[in-house]
DNA sequence: CGCCTTTTCTGGAACGATTCAAGAAACAGA
DNA sequence: TCTGTTTCTTGAATCGTTCCAGAAAAGGCG
């Protein structure tokens, strides 16, 4: 492995972390690439990946980042109920999410009238509504297949 | 009042424990008053509002409680992001909920069409969806005098 | 190209919420 | 009342996340 050299790195990233008066650290790129990669990973599952590229870096890091990214709005962060916090690389697109009770998959849907009938509750009590949330629980097509044992067939690593 | 004797409590709750299966004790009755009680409640407001009825209670004894309640079905757990667990009494209606950004009190909104227009995402990936979990994200009437945003409303979501 | 200020990353402790485990106590049926 | 369970107590453990202080990079500037 050469030197101090970042490996590929899409050149969009670098320019979208200076846009948004980041500045670029291969920590950075290495999460960009991984939340190009991963579907809805966890904070955990990002340091693995970035890890695999970058060899050392530390858990705090990936904490910090994802809130830097989160905060520049470059990705979303949700935390349904059960598990933790994950995070999508979709914003400005007004989706929902599809999440499986047995094996913790998440699955996006746009939001059916685009223009979410959800997002007026019938009475907002006085409330100023600023986003609406759906989680469709469910079970994923995969699980379904192998009924309510615990252990199944999770193809994830 | 001193000696081993429980205060009112409801006979309803009682024959409530019994159908459920449930022994009847002392913790369980004034869980059951605190959730009469209190408002979407996070299992530390249980604990209070029971110790104040009963003298010492255990931590875990209140998680336990709440855990057969749910699993008995006469309570719901909530788990808004950033948030412990929230319990609300009301099952077997089909409502959301209405959470303040700033605040994180939480009120009851009737599902529009009683149907759930929601219950049917666009897409459903081959997911079978049982429950539609609406959160709405706003401020609160209260926090929204206080001091939140100078202006109007946010912008973007 | 080096200097300097600021941001970012490291390492480790701290934390809140929740769960696990083992034994003591209380409930309910015979 | 006796007995088998369920439930409660105590205390430690776990998980995800945050807080900190200091060391290490990044980038603008001469």
């Amino acid at each position: 492995m050469p030197t101090g050299t970042v490996t590929p790195a899409h050149v969009g990233d670098i320019v979208r972390l200076k846009d948004a008066g980041l500045r670029v650290t291969a920590p950075r790129l290495a999460v960009l690439e991984a939340l190009r990669a991963l579907d809805h990973p966890s904070v955990d599952a990002v340091t693995e990946a970035v890890r695999e590229r970058l060899g050392a870096v530390s858990t705090q890091a990936v904490y910090d980042i994802l809130g830097a990214f989160t905060a520049a709005g470059f990705v979303r962060r949700i935390e349904p109920a059960g598990s933790p916090a994950l995070f999508e690389g979709r914003v400005d697109d007004n989706h929902h999410h599809l999440i499986c009770r047995v094996c913790g998959s998440v699955a996006d849907v746009d939001c059916a009238t685009g223009h979410a009938p959800c997002l007026t509750p019938s009475e907002r009590a006085g409330f100023l509504v600023d986003e609406a949330e759906v989680i469709y629980w469910g079970v994923c097509p995969s699980c379904q297949g192998a009924r309510v044992s615990p252990e199944g067939g999770k193809a994830h690593a």
